[in-house]
DNA sequence: CCGTATCCTAGCAGATACTG
DNA sequence: CAGTATCTGCTAGGATACGG
């Protein structure tokens, strides 16, 4: 490993960051991953059944976006009528602990929703 | 304080905190924060040159809509040429720290990028 | 300097229809 | 069942111009 600069890690890391960031800032993206959270594993259309009024288009999308950071993985049966299973990855599960924290911090305070603006 | 069940708890944390969210995975959201934690405070064109290239149309809108969610705090000084400062509230202090978790989180795994999915 | 008012465009969500 | 292919409408975001 070299010696990188922090300037230079810091850097990365807001890169990287804001990588997976524009993926789980789509829609449905959480909720997807909540689903999954909770179920542990599930088949495409019982998904789509849980979430409500999704398109297959929309949910094959993020499913696969997700797949490629690494939230999800996938696993195909070969029968007839197919089966597949997806699954959180244990990437995901460490994310779903920090995304708890946001969480508890989104209701600790509240929305204020009144102006901050103050005039000097 | 009244006796919630927790799923209602759960239901309501879930909600306020993707209201929040809708706010903050909007583009240059993360990035406008990012510029005020380092620089405490900030005016409004000094902000917009160092996002590089964002409007002035859409700077307005991220910094009002932070406003609201009351991530953000604004200073008007009635003076000629006007002068107004923006920085962070101490709600937006306590996000960033969630936030650095995050970013540590995402450099931890770095994106494998390969294909998870098995045939079984 | 600090924004709002307009207009324009690309890209994405959703509906529908269809395959292995 | 588990998706793709195709089309359409909408809206967020960007460019530009202007006003307090």
């Amino acid at each position: 490993m070299e010696n990188k600069g922090i300037a230079e890690e810091e850097e990365n890391k807001c890169q990287v960051f804001s990588h997976v960031w524009e993926v789980l800032g789509k829609r449905w993206s959480l909720l997807i991953l909540k689903n999954l959270y909770e179920k542990e594993t599930a088949r495409f259309n019982e998904l789509k059944r849980s979430l409500g009024k999704i398109s297959s288009t929309v949910l094959s999308a993020r499913l696969l976006e997700m797949e490629r950071e690494g939230l999800i993985s996938k696993r195909i049966f070969p029968e007839v009528p197919p089966r597949v299973e997806y699954r959180v990855t244990a990437r995901a599960r460490e994310l779903g602990i920090i995304l708890n924290e946001l969480g508890e911090w989104a209701v600790r305070w509240k929305s204020p929703k009144m102006a901050s603006t103050k005039v000097q």
